[in-house]
RNA sequence: GCGCCCAUAGCUCAACUGGAUAGAGCAACUGCCUUCUAAGCAGUAGGUCGGGGGUUCGAGUCCCUCUGGGCGUACCA
């Protein structure tokens, strides 16, 4: 589909030069830029549309004047463009029709060969791009606002990946601080050496247990905060009991987290530990303070002033020497640099450290690295509860993990309801797996840069627009098709394209050729919400079709085979963007 | 105070990045299962795109301003 809209865009424009020529007006004032080929609102009025607003000044006559004037030079001595079957001049739209056996042949020929490789392309095939994501801490279990972090991190990867670009994904996993401590402190002092096999909990769960545990310590005993920071000062100095302590739990946290990490498919090409890579940043500050990028206070501290951009001025070493936050970031993304060079990096990360970002890239472009300006902060919107923000403390966080059971809980549930154990299998594979699309599409739907409100009564459904209303268009197709024996005279066929007169064919051609288009916008803008949108409408277009129109037992059977050849394609496509969402397909369900 | 983000149907979200009559789902109501899976399809109802200015052939989309909300603005991470 692209193919057409470019052809078209450049024989338009030229069109326009020789007119503007012939006028005696100068060419140079039609601009490719002022052109636009876009997709007519309603199917009837075609199937391309170029609006001439931009060109009417230019000609000084009426839009539809000139629309009329350009399909006129369309048409010459009666013979079309390749492709193009008439055209229709609607006021100041000049709209396209396409040949559809000619669009349609092309279609199934490009998704047979290319098969799980349509969408894809080569377009960012020279770029290596970084990905960081998920950086749990290891005091506690993953919550939705980590699944919310992993889909967008994990969907980008593979959309990168899928056009073309070498993708290498990072988990930097926060296992030192303040907050560790808090749930060891709890551990040493409440745990009497229990280990999650005693009490029965995942492993990352169980440490999570007495980070609340400790919250509640805390509250009625104020020196504990005392006693945590003690810990973490031995921690540092290197105490051979609290490191020991501190590797058991880690252990704990960090098995039971890629526990959750290999449920929702995510992975990671390579793990980064805070503890290896805290003290990085330090000797870079020091550089840049005798190159004079930095500057010391009396006290010791040094300093970045950021005021010339429009931002503050940021402490990047404390007056006792250690780092902060900003300090190991700024350390981390050198050696990573080092590690494996990249074009671009993207940090996903939520919107609440937008400010943090902007001036971590800027210090970084300050010390004068040249891949600074090819940094990328990925910000997402919170993900809130209808009471509002989900609070550890509090304990109003939503846990990854159960709500994961809670959903495959209601899939299982769904499908007793319906009788399909049978036809299933797998009661519990398949439940998860839907479990899994209706939540990884409920957090890819909504645009990134968006906050988004979880409320678990509404937002847990199967119907509408969800995941499994897509696993579930995949799912008849292949029901379908599996079908296919009970009509040989279907099944020896091979469809052709002619045979596709209906409009909700065509349409779904139309839609389905979008896809690589969609995939190439996707990546471009790092927004998979995109693609989920575009999943739903093909879901939406297909649903609508078989409904009106019988595929398997159309009359005649040449109709039936070309029908199936057009559900095939609809099938890869759905197929294909779902991996790239991480929603897990099914045959059956 | 300052900076960034957000505001579209009762609720949750779209709108091809400035184009034709702003679309879906949920919730409500109404039809359709002896017919390729009813996790579906069709229909009814629901909108001054937060308010006001501006830019232009044209604005939900860009600019200004006001209002309301979120997040920052730590020698926390």
């Amino acid at each position: 589909m692209v193919v057409f809209k470019e052809q078209l865009k450049q024989k338009i424009l030229q069109i326009l030069k020789e007119l503007a020529q012939r006028k005696g007006l100068d060419p140079e004032g039609i601009r490719a830029e002022h052109l636009s080929v876009e997709n007519p609102p309603k199917p009837e009025l075609g199937d391309l549309a170029i609006p001439l607003f931009p060109f009417a000044k230019v000609f000084r006559m009426p839009p539809q004047t000139l629309s009329s004037l350009v399909g006129e030079e369309l048409q010459q001595k009666d013979s079309l463009p390749e492709g193009i079957d008439r055209f229709s001049i609607v006021g100041p739209y000049l709209n396209i029709f396409l040949n559809r056996s000619l669009v349609t042949g092309l279609l199934f020929q490009q998704i047979r060969t290319e098969g799980d490789r349509f969408g894809s392309s080569s377009i960012l095939s020279s770029k290596r791009i970084m990905v960081e994501f998920s950086s749990p801490n290891t005091n506690k279990p993953l919550h939705l606002g980590h699944l919310r972090n992993d889909a967008l991190g994990e969907s980008v990867a593979r959309i990168l990946r899928f056009s073309g670009a070498t993708v290498r994904t990072v988990d930097l996993i926060n296992d030192r601080g303040i907050h560790i401590c808090k749930s060891m402190l709890a551990y040493q002092e409440l745990g009497h050496g229990r280990t999650p096999e005693d009490e029965g909990l995942k492993s990352d769960h169980f440490v999570g247990k007495y980070y609340v545990l400790y919250n509640e310590l805390a509250k009625r005993d104020p020196e504990a905060e005392d006693r945590a920071r003690n810990m973490l000062v031995k921690w540092e100095q290197g105490d051979p009991e609290v490191r020991l302590l501190w590797e058991k739990m880690n252990r704990w946290a960090i098995e039971g987290i890629k526990r959750t990490y290999e449920r929702t498919g995510i992975h990671f090409d390579q793990f980064y530990f805070e503890s290896e890579v805290y003290l990085k940043g330090k000797e870079e500050v020091l550089k840049g303070l005798e190159k004079g990028i930095f500057y010391q206070e009396a006290d010791g501290s040094i300093w970045v002033n950021l005021e010339d951009i429009g931002l503050d001025r940021k402490v990047l070493l404390r007056s006792d020497g250690t780092s902060l936050y900003v300090t190991q970031d700024i350390g981390t993304a050198i050696s990573r640099y080092k590690d494996w060079p990249f074009d671009v990096m993207i940090y996903v990360v939520a919107s609440e450290q937008n400010y943090h970002f902007k001036v971590l890239f800027s210090i970084l472009e300050r010390l004068g690295y040249e891949w600074a300006k090819n940094l990328y902060h990925l910000s997402y919107g919170m993900v809130n509860l209808p009471e509002g923000k989900m609070k550890s403390r509090e304990g109003t966080v939503v846990d990854a993990d159960d709500l994961l059971d809670e959903l495959t809980e209601m899939a299982k549930e769904e499908i007793r309801t319906k009788e399909r154990e049978g036809e299933v299998g797998d009661l519990e594979g398949t439940a998860g797996k839907i479990a899994l699309g209706a939540l990884h599409y409920y957090l890819l739907q909504p645009s990134p840069s968006k906050d988004i409100v979880f409320n678990p009564r509404e937002s847990l459904s199967f119907t509408g627009n969800t995941g499994p209303y897509i696993q579930y268009t995949g799912a008849r197709i292949c029901s379908m098709v599996r079908k296919l024996d009970e009509v040989p005279q279907v099944k020896e066929r091979t469809g052709k394209p002619s045979d596709l007169n209906t409009g909700e064919e065509w349409e779904l051609v139309k839609l389905l050729f979008e896809f690589p288009a969609m995939v190439e916008q996707s990546a471009i803008s790092y927004n998979p919400s995109l693609l989920a949108n575009y999943l739903y409408e093909v879901s939406k277009t297909f649903s609508r079709y078989y409904h009106e129109h019988p595929i398997l037992f159309a009359e005649n059977p040449d109709v039936a085979a070309s029908r199936v050849q057009l559900s095939r394609c609809v099938l890869q496509v759905l197929k294909n963007g779902m991996h790239l969402l991480n929603i897990p397909f099914l045959e059956v369900m």
